[in-house]
DNA sequence: TCATGCGGTTTCGATTTGCAACCAGTTTGA
DNA sequence: TCAAACTGGTTGCAAATCGAAACCGCATGA
């Protein structure tokens, strides 16, 4: 994305450099939503078709989609997630709840998440540790690079 | 951000518009690291002055920081998190967690996030439910405005 | 076979970015 | 106390990026 990262050592400078675009994030968004095919991105998103393949191009070389053979016998192709793109889902997650609490008025309808088991909107999430606790920004700091 | 988001009913598309940008990102993550001047910010982060002045205004003008006057009697100003910025440290966390995880060869040093009062470093973290459960991609969809 | 769809690339004007210089007010320190 | 350095910006300009539209070869379907 760009030439030097703000910086090298921390790990969400290496990320924002990976995928802290607008079109990167919103083509990840629909990844997970099953869009598949250069067409079907671009007219959901509504974004220009060089743009889009400068992108997806750099998604793959990324390593977060991969080129498929489109199902059915098609000899059109597919971009889907690797594993490496699947766990961006949280990432995904976190957007997409602080838009819900933070980015619509009240009352103002938004698309929301649903549990495919239970049908279920899924409810407020938030990040526990493996034991159960919380994590929250008073509570927690970066130790850099070489700091004790 | 941009005139028209791509989808003004994603929550994932309002919050992309409003902090999908790189320098945006990385003056949140170091608001979060304490960081509070034009003149810090500038430094750590190599970003042109132009820029940054006008993401700093961007993101007041948002409320996710506000502008205080500089503690110790100081006739100068800082930028600090408001409550909706705060909120954005889940996102910041899966930045984190995600470039921990895939952005980094093996054994390379990074930053790394720490549970301040215990000072130990904060294990791998997921989201969870209020009741506890996990939730995947695989088992999440979305459901539009509209869909029943 | 012929129109339409697919997955791009090319071109070109508009916008955004980044660098450097500049500036007025603030603080420091000799 | 007075100059020097620092603060939080703004301005001007060149370079890079973006976005719309046209174009293209191949695939598919009627």
């Amino acid at each position: 994305m760009s030439a030097q990262p703000a910086d090298p050592t921390c790990p969400v400078a290496r990320t924002v450099d990976i995928v802290g675009d607008k079109w990167s994030l919103l083509i990840i968004r629909d990844a997970f939503d099953g869009i598949r095919r250069f067409n079907q991105f671009q007219r959901d998103l509504g974004i220009a078709r060089n743009i889009l393949a400068a992108r997806l191009r750099d998604l793959v070389h990324a390593g977060i989609l991969r080129v498929e053979n489109a199902t059915g016998g098609s000899a059109y192709q597919e971009y889907v997630l690797t594993d490496k793109g699947e766990d961006l889902f949280d990432l995904i997650v976190s957007l997409r709840q602080w838009g819900q609490a933070h980015a619509f008025a009240p009352g103002e309808p938004h698309s929301v998440l649903i549990d495919a088991t239970t049908g279920e909107p899924v409810p407020r999430l938030s990040y526990t540790t493996p034991d159960g606790g919380r994590i929250q920004a008073r509570q927690a700091r970066v130790r850099k690079v070489g700091e004790p």
